[in-house]
DNA sequence: TTGAAAGCGGTACCAT
DNA sequence: ATGGTACCGCTTTCAA
């Protein structure tokens, strides 16, 4: 079609007034037919005209105009930061947005890696969303709740492990899943367990509260646990399991399968042997557990489904009010195989 | 701060007319000094009781009405498909997202799933973006680009394997990744290929291309390409291995390195040698490659670091007009290990 | 059945 | 130095 280079002056974006003059009706009579509103009458006529015009122009109306004549936006906005989230997160994501685009939401995903709290609070604000999905790794302070309440948002809720004052909280708790793998350990007569807490920055969002989930459940039956600072890097696997024997522990929690893979080879090359000497407990139940010898003991953080948050989301939407929720997203469960 | 329930009637949400009222001062001046428009002098003692009164209410500009009356938006628009991208393209989003908040940019993930290419190009041109990126698993028609391009966006960037006509086109071509693998086997005098073709969802998006370029370098030598479809599934591996010999394959490349590791447990399991009787390599280099033994023969695709895509963005914005470029952002490369 | 016009919130021009 | 006001594009009464 249009072959031309770009002109200096770009062609103007078509407007209901181009399509109104093109289709020789009113601008009302535009959005009656564009919006197939039934309580005006239009003509079968009048209706092809002005569909054809819109369409010979490549008419699109203009959602910010629209919302800001409507008062109102069905927009849905998820904050994302700088890091990419756990993946039980961006699966809750991926579901809920197709379960708010079922009930007419648009969905955005703002990106505000690197802006304050309040900042990204009053960024997000400025959207006018209906409702806001704060994610486990940003912050929302109770300003920032504030905020977003009085520009308009009817819904407010957090996904992390701390609900926020005020906000409806979907807790993610990995603490839970620390916390399960120390008790099936514990079970096993454990008492002296190494967790391994990356100090990756793309797995840390998880790690730290399954760790501090690993910590509390130990303290509570008066066992032992030793963070184990590990960098996803052999050498550093191979000088934690060169110096094991001298930290006495009898089991290991990874935070996450793959660096119990790392670990186990290590402990392999170093001649640990895995259960006998040192049990190991993984966590995400990825395949390649399932593939290693020993095959890998995990723990497995179940979501529910996303489909009923989107409904929640969209209750909180049409009728506000209610004290703040807390519902929990996640359940640990233990994946017993031959390591631990 | 407010304790009540939220009224029927929540508070209405504050504009620059409300600031203005409780500043005693015209909307105007509001406007100048919230945006510190330096062309006009306001002075210090109003800039103040402007500045209060907007603290005091909460107020947050209404982005919809700003982008309406300056007639365009600094929106650039990245839509995300229903499966998540393969993981080298989260990491051009979230480069490319750092690199256009330097340049000022509003970056919006927009969920299209489930949506046509043309309903979908008709639903991010209502965003009015100035420009959207069209990520490799979503696909853009010329009348999508020209519906965009229609209703103002100034570059309309696709990130797939082929270009599209009238659009800028960052190539991220995955087929140069399973033709780097091939040409490596070649070398190693290996004739007869198995390329390992993931049936799953998830994996499909870099697979296809992925086996498409290995089929392509094996034809141009006169070579065989045989297409294996494997579930991720330590069953279908392991049937896979149990009739390997009847398929006189010398080499497989399986399109990802967690595909390589289950089939290599499936070998092991059904004594077939690796790399005696077949050469294996995976793809993308993970950490787990380097953990197994044999240590697994990898291709790397190496991408193009975003910020300076991030800054053709912003040149095509401000500069728009002459023809579309296409350039490449993938580099493969092969990392021998010694599974191959 | 259709059209004229008000107004959503913010910005920028032109007066004062 | 500040205020009045037109206008961006769209929807929705109200009148014809």
């Amino acid at each position: 079609m249009s072959q031309l280079p770009q002109q200096p002056t770009p062609a103007p974006v078509p407007t209901s007034a181009d399509v109104a003059r093109l289709a020789g009706v009113s601008r009302a009579t535009v959005s009656y037919v564009l919006n197939n509103n039934t309580t005006m009458r239009i003509s079968e006529a009048t209706r092809r005209r002005v569909k054809e015009a819109a369409r010979d122009l490549g008419y699109v109306p203009h959602a910010a105009a629209r919302s800001l004549r409507a008062g109102r936006t069905r927009t849905v906005l998820l904050p994302v930061g700088a890091v990419p989230e756990a993946p039980p997160h961006q699966q809750v994501v991926s579901e809920l947005q197709a379960g708010l685009r079922r009930l007419d939401y648009t969905v955005v995903q703002y990106g505000s890696g690197g802006l304050a709290p309040d900042e990204a609070a009053r960024a997000w604000a400025e959207l006018r969303p209906v409702a806001v999905v704060v994610p486990p790794a940003l912050s929302l302070t109770p300003y920032g709740r504030a905020v977003l309440t009085r520009s308009g948002a009817r819904a407010v809720i957090t996904l992390g492990a701390q609900p926020v004052d005020g906000a409806h909280a979907l807790v993610m708790d990995q603490r839970e899943v620390g916390a399960c793998a120390v008790r099936h350990l514990l079970a096993r007569g454990c008492r002296r367990i190494g967790v391994v807490a990356p100090a990756d920055t793309v797995m840390a969002p998880s790690a730290a509260p399954r760790l501090e989930g690993a910590r509390r459940a130990a303290e509570r039956a008066g066992a032992h646990v030793e963070p184990l600072p590990l960098r996803y890097d052999e050498d550093d696997a191979a000088e934690l399991a060169r110096h094991w024997r001298r930290r006495a522990l009898d089991a290991v929690f990874t935070c996450n399968d793959e660096y119990a893979m790392l670990l186990l080879r290590a402990f392999q090359d170093a001649g640990v042997e895995v259960p006998g000497e040192v049990a190991l407990v993984g966590a995400d139940d990825l395949m390649l557990g399932r593939l290693l010898r020993p095959r890998l003991t995990t723990v497995r953080a179940e979501i529910a489904p996303a489909q009923p948050l989107a409904e929640l989301i969209d209750a909180l939407v049409t009728r506000p009010g209610g004290p703040p929720e807390h519902h929990d997203l996640l359940r640990a469960r233990v994946v017993p195989r031959e390591s631990g």
